[in-house]
DNA sequence: CAGCCTCGAGTTCC
DNA sequence: CTCGAGGCTG
């Protein structure tokens, strides 16, 4: 699964049979046919067992495929063969299956991280600003290692387990609950009588060094790389007896949903979950400043090495658990942990070339390919170079990049994993530059179309211009309309689409759907005799399209792939529309004022670049205005362009993104064949119930008991819009000491206003 | 207008 | 996960 990074170690052992030895399937008699059968039935269903139970595949996934293939074959043949046990019959491989998904019911958080002492600094400030502590105030800060496990909620209902389930993304997990039993530092029964009545303990399991080098020595051919990955491995086990068998450990440090406060502190927490029957680490401790914290850091980072299990760094809270509240949640991290790193290991190879990869914006990516290293237990043969600036060693304005060394093919080069995860090369070694190396020349045609590739100024990516033109951008255009956050149509994926792009199935989206009237049943070609497929996997991929055909706006605007619009903004711009026929709407009655606004803008430019060359001061709002006042706009236009400047979180940038893409005749043509197929669904109205649920909220003058942030915060968690000055559109302004224009502007306007004191009943409420 | 915060886009391992 | 850039705030 996706986002799941676990890894699975490759055992030596007897490799399949090379199918390229094989005889043509159309040369096998009915006998021949039927042993070859049975025989690459029992390979798969090995290889399956394998792969999915033992976490250690005996075939690559290459010979995989070509052993289902050859069976496929052989099934169209002798058709007598097929039959509901055959391994052709078993769909998709059941990866995502193996597990049932459990959805998290506060989701399970990822971490900001930190790596320098500036790092800390900053978000100790930034959590004493958040909070408007006075700058001799107290505040506790507590320290733990990072545990490199992976992470685990414990779910207890009176007393007793009742469901483990892994992070997955945060938000959905997978039951582990068997193999959760299994270890020994979770208590099937909490200890004492004084736990809540729903508790979820959130924790680290990990797997010791010592453990670790006895299971990769104990007699069952399987290598794992290192502790992580048997940890991960021996927990995602089908059967719970294997898990048992493993020497996995777990150590309490967060938790979840509670019926009731157990403690008001997370040291106070950290000691009720020992006397609930948990392991919690025993180095962690309170810290008064921040050279406590890094003094911490630095005492744990020399136990590192005989600690006994792998850390990656120290974790910081903020011990108070009222303040934890307030601080609350950024929309991925909360605001009161921090993660400081230890420094990532590094590991010198050479670069044997440089690729270049083309994205779904035309972007074009430099992908290092290095000669394989092993940094931090992963082998790594590959690495992002980010762009030609970072290449060069040089940015646009001058300033350098590593010492201003470039990265040339031939050279020896540092890598690191940042963040453990995304290889990255990080110095030069000049000393052992080949003589003959060159400097690398950025194409300026793209690799995939040839179409000129174009660096805007400013940007500091260069972009095919190709457009749809481009098969790569086509391609991962589409790749992203199937994606997660998008139509997500199971069965549907990345690797798929992009098949059926190659082959001519599917050119654009809108083909999707008209897949089964070209290829479904009584078609001349049909899916179900393509290779890998059947009857049934053919009828249940119609099924789950047909299903995505009722799609909720904000998908929809997001899957269509256009610049700046993500996930988020396509949120913003559903709530704001509401209908797919009013964005839509709104954008062509726009466009005009895009066009202006656009000219204007290069009128501002023109007017800098004058001034520069004058040397004389530049006057660009004038410059604006002008152009403006020249285009001469309707004002239903002005107006509908103001309306989508208006919505929270979309600015000039992306409005003329947007507007583009519904502008560009190719692209709009594409979006109207596929919103044909389509019933959109408006947004959902928020479940929170709150006075100032769907309210447009502004503040204005010294909030006294709450910082700014805090409250805007705490508005739109009550599912309130926080916008920044007063229009017709504000329901509500909250107006504490020293409000000036604003609160006039909402008198004259009508619109309601409150002061602090009632606004903290309603936050509370 | 500068600095902060969040989002978007691209990428690696398999 | 990180970088760059867009959008918002002071």
């Amino acid at each position: 699964m996706a986002g799941d990074d676990e890894d699975r170690a490759v055992p030596a052992g007897e490799p399949a049979a090379p199918a390229a030895a094989l005889p043509p399937v159309s040369s096998l008699d009915a006998e021949a046919a039927e042993a070859e059968h049975a025989r690459l039935s029992d390979e798969v269903a090995r290889a399956n067992l394998a792969y999915y139970q033992e976490d250690a595949p005996f075939i690559s996934d290459a010979e995989y495929d070509a052993c289902k293939r050859r069976l496929e074959e052989i099934e169209v043949r002798f058709p007598h063969l097929a039959h509901p046990g055959s391994p052709t019959e078993q769909v998709g491989a059941a990866a995502d299956t193996r597990f049932a998904k459990i959805p998290h019911r506060l989701p399970m958080l990822s971490l900001e991280n930190g790596f320098t002492q500036g790092d800390v600094e900053a978000f100790v400030q930034r959590v004493r600003s958040f909070l408007n502590l006075a700058p001799g105030a107290a505040l506790e800060i507590t320290a733990e290692p990072k545990i490199d496990g992976l992470s685990l909620s414990l779910r207890y209902e009176g007393g007793w387990l009742v469901q483990a389930a892994t992070r997955g993304d945060g938000a959905v997990g997978e039951n582990v609950t068997a193999n959760a039993r299994t270890i020994a530092d979770i208590p099937g029964q909490l200890a004492g009588d004084d736990w809540p009545d729903v508790l979820e303990i959130r924790g680290e399991v990990y797997m010791s060094h010592v453990d670790f080098e006895k299971l990769n020595q104990s007699d069952s051919g399987r290598v794992f790389a290192n502790p992580r990955n048997a940890a991960a491995g021996s927990l995602r086990q089908l059967d719970p007896a294997v898990t048992a068998s493993r020497p996995l450990r777990f150590f309490a440090y967060a938790w979840g949903e509670v019926s009731a406060p157990f403690a008001r502190t997370q040291m106070e927490a950290v000691r009720r979950m020992q006397d609930f029957g948990f392991q919690t680490n025993p180095l962690t401790r309170i810290c008064a400043s921040v050279q406590d914290m890094l003094a911490a850091w630095a005492e744990i980072e020399q136990m590192r090495a005989t600690l006994g299990y792998d850390i990656d760094g120290v974790v910081y809270k903020v011990n108070d658990l009222g303040y934890q509240a307030r601080l609350g949640m950024r929309s991925t991290t909360p605001r009161w942990a921090l993660a400081h790193k230890f420094p990532a290991e590094r590991a010198w190879t050479r670069l044997e070339a440089i690729d270049i990869q083309v994205g779904r914006t035309g972007a074009l990516s430099p992908v290092a390919r290095l000669h394989p290293v092993t940094v931090g237990g992963v082998v790594v043969s590959n690495a992002t170079l980010h762009n030609e600036d970072y290449i060069a060693g040089r940015g646009a304005d001058g300033s350098e990049i590593r010492g201003g060394k470039d990265i040339r093919i031939g050279d020896w080069v540092e890598v690191y994993r940042a963040g453990d995860v995304i290889p990255k090369v990080a110095d030069v070694d000049l000393a052992k530059r080949p003589p003959e190396a060159a400097p690398y020349a950025f194409p300026a045609t793209c690799p995939e179309c040839g179409s000129p590739a174009i660096r805007e100024e400013g940007d500091s990516v260069r972009r095919c211009t190709g457009g749809l033109i481009c098969p790569a951008q086509a391609v991962e255009k589409l790749r992203h309309f199937v994606s997660r956050a998008a139509f997500d149509i199971e069965g549907l994926g990345a690797k798929l689409v992009e098949e059926l792009f190659r082959d001519g199935w599917i050119a654009e989206p809108a083909d999707i759907f008209t897949l089964e009237d070209r290829y479904g049943p009584g078609q001349p070609r049909q899916l179900k005799n393509r290779e890998g497929w059947g009857e049934k996997s053919a009828a249940s991929l119609f099924q789950a399209i047909e299903k995505r055909r009722e799609i909720p706006l904000a998908r929809l605007l997001f899957a269509l792939g256009i610049r700046h619009v993500g996930e988020v903004a396509a949120q913003d711009l559903a709530r704001h529309y509401g209908s797919w026929q009013a964005l839509e709407a709104a954008l062509d009655t726009a466009r005009p004022a895009a066009i202006a606004h656009r000219a204007a803008e290069e009128a501002v430019q023109a007017e800098r670049e004058a001034a520069q060359a004058e040397g004389r001061r530049a006057r660009p709002a004038e410059a604006r205005a002008a152009a403006l006042a020249q285009a001469d706009l309707p004002a239903d236009a002005a107006n509908a362009w103001a309306g989508l400047i208006a919505a929270d979180g979309i600015g000039p940038v992306l409005a003329m993104s947007l507007s583009d893409a519904f502008a560009n005749e190719r692209e709009r043509a594409a979006i109207d064949r596929l919103v044909a197929h389509l019933t959109v669904l408006p947004p959902e109205a928020r479940a929170t119930d709150s006075a100032i649920t769907g309210k447009t909220l502004v503040f204005t003058g010294t909030l006294e008991k709450m910082t700014r942030a805090e409250a805007k915060a705490r508005a739109e968690a009550l599912g309130a819009h926080v916008a920044g000055s007063v229009s017709a559109k504000t329901d509500l302004l909250i107006a504490g000491p020293g409000a000036g224009s604003k609160a006039k502007k909402a008198a004259e306007l009508g619109i309601k206003v409150i002061d602090e004191d009632e606004w903290l009943a309603i936050a509370q409420g």
